[in-house]
DNA sequence: GCGTTTTTTGCAAGCGCTTACAATAGCGAT
DNA sequence: ATCGCTATTGTAAGCGCTTGCAAAAAACGC
């Protein structure tokens, strides 16, 4: 304390004026080598390199955005973190964007529709070059503001009812439909759907599938059966705890519009007493990883959700590659994961 | 395409100057209006405020952190996201997060050993202010690095070995304790273990824990019924698979290091034909939210996830603010939750 | 009304890096 | 040796914002 002159308390960061000086060269040169220009002679790129690797140093991210209007990070929004349905999505992106070299900022809107407008607002001051938003709840007022900015962004999981943002999803109609058909292929007609939350379109695709699959069976559509959710496990266990108390004749058959929803059906019927899938058939969507550990093991419709991931990466970096690109809209296929949840009814039950 | 100089291609971002014009004040005044600075006239304030509102404007994030020094942005170095304990931790320092006005970064890496002091290095070039790992492999190196650069950090759930590092975790020697003490007042007395990854300080407490209750209840300790896994539900599964084959007599309860392996314990003894917890207790640590979801309900050792994840974040903030505070150690008390999957045996079985 | 203070502002110098543009160097051809 | 190119490097002007310093205004004291 008595002398503070001797601790010189600056941060002695190394710049790239430093390097230079040690090279023996300007500092645009130093750039260039960094940047892997090409047209630097051989001999001062290895004296450049060395110099760096001496010094230790590390180039500032934002100096660099700042003078070169690129940020290389992306923003990724995402409603919460809590499931593994987001974190193997997450894992994807992660794993694609490993391959550049982009950052990624991350935000929770944490189901708050007034903060992620608010994010969006944030994004929009340009440290970002490009969104990633998962399964947002889309009030369209910030897509609009992500438009009017002209900032690229992807929609993982949710479509825009206005048919002009990139949007990577899966075909949840499909997805439904084929659950629903393989249900009454094995001889159910009690068929009870779990809905997701029904703010995403998403949810909304899934039950029509399951609606048009019963059409399609000649089933009638019961809409006792048809309970409305919000892709949580609790509430899927309050659900089919109602369900199984309230139905008379109790459906054979649950078919939830995500995986944890149908862990919570599951548990449900469980305590019910019933056996799954001996007394009661249960069907999932997503087939997040636990799904193949819960016993008995969950059939469930997978959705790619790394691919999707990956995707949305790919077409993100795109988008900000090519700003003037057209809208895209790609849906991964689902597939039917036939595991032990469900099983043929007697037709004479 | 024709004539490409009607449309005028420069990003027409609003900037601080363009603010300080339609306001008719210099733009050092627009600065210290949006910094809060006390000294601004009431109605300059007014005009400015009103000018920034007409135009749009948002500050450009780089360019201010390049000026003042500080980004505002953490960095979050996490393992992996398909769970649910990295999500609620990460919960818990976003939920705090939301009270400052830092944004993170996060990065991921996928245990993905060399991966971690990439990313560490990264860190290095001052995008971020400070550091939050979570359950980080910490091979020392980095953590070198990081002190090396003065870059604030806080490990959580790990403990650094070399005592210098700030760390949050929980009380796992002592969770450990109570459930197997617990375990053995149920009477039982042949009770398997199924570790963390042994590579992080909170397994290896976790295993202490446990060794020392049941030298504390004069059972003796039988290697064959500790088995090491590494946290993941695939993991426990095998082992208790195994474990119930080999074993004889087999074990009366099995207390897995988390919820994930105790999870696919549960699975397994399922698969084997017992019950839980009529032929099989089964004891999991951290009470991620499906513990209590599953079936049985989970008894469980609660960390305190989110409240880690808060604790981190004031820490880290308060390193940041005064970078020469003292490395400091919180951990958090657990608490054993008492659910439906352990029963008391009877000493005559 | 004048010298002092205290507020309010503007000026201008960067922060560390990129990137036209210009200058220099190197080289074969003439 | 000179010219014309091309390869290589340096110069310098910012990117958009903060901030120390000083000037300008307003307020105060007598």
């Amino acid at each position: 304390m008595s002398n503070r002159k001797s601790s010189p308390k600056k941060k002695q960061r190394v710049t790239i004026n430093d390097v230079a000086r040690a090279a023996g060269v300007s500092n645009a040169t130093v750039s260039r080598v960094l940047s892997e220009y090409e047209f630097v002679k051989e001999s001062t790129r290895n004296r450049v390199m060395e110099a760096v690797e001496r010094l230790g140093y590390v180039p500032n991210l934002q100096a660099r955005s700042l003078a070169s209007g690129h940020s290389q990070i992306i923003g990724l929004l995402v409603p919460n973190l809590d499931n593994s349905y987001i974190g193997t999505i997450t894992q994807g992106i992660d794993q694609e964007l490993a391959h550049s070299n982009y950052d990624v900022m991350l935000y929770t809107s944490h189901r708050h529709p007034g903060k992620e407008s608010y994010y969006v607002d944030a994004f929009a001051n340009g440290l970002t070059e490009g969104l990633l938003l998962i399964a947002p709840l889309v009030p369209a007022a910030y897509l609009d503001t992500l438009r009017a900015q002209n900032i690229p962004y992807i929609l993982i999981d949710q479509a825009d009812a206005a048919e002009s943002s990139n949007v990577v999803e899966a075909t949840n109609w499909q997805g439904a439909y084929e659950a629903t058909r393989y249900l009454c292929e094995l001889g159910h007609t009690r068929i009870a759907f779990i809905t997701g939350w029904l703010g995403v379109q998403s949810a909304i695709d899934r039950l029509e599938g399951y609606k048009a699959a019963l059409t399609d069976g000649a089933i009638p559509i019961r809409e006792e059966l048809v309970i409305q959710g919000d892709y949580q496990q609790q509430t899927g266990y309050e659900i089919t705890q109602k369900l199984l108390q309230s139905v008379d004749p109790p459906p054979t058959a649950i078919f939830a519009s995500n995986d944890l929803s149908a862990f919570g059906a599951m548990d449900a019927a469980r305590e019910a007493g019933l056996a799954i899938p001996d007394d009661l058939s249960i069907l999932g969507f997503d087939d997040i990883p636990q799904a193949s550990f819960v016993y008995p093991k969950l059939t469930t419709v997978r959705q790619p959700l790394e691919l999707m991931g990956q995707v949305a990466v790919k077409m993100l970096l795109e988008q900000i590659e090519d700003r003037s690109l057209p809208p895209q809209r790609v849906a991964l296929a689902t597939q039917l994961v036939i595991r032990d949840s469900c099983r043929r009814i007697d037709p004479t039950e």
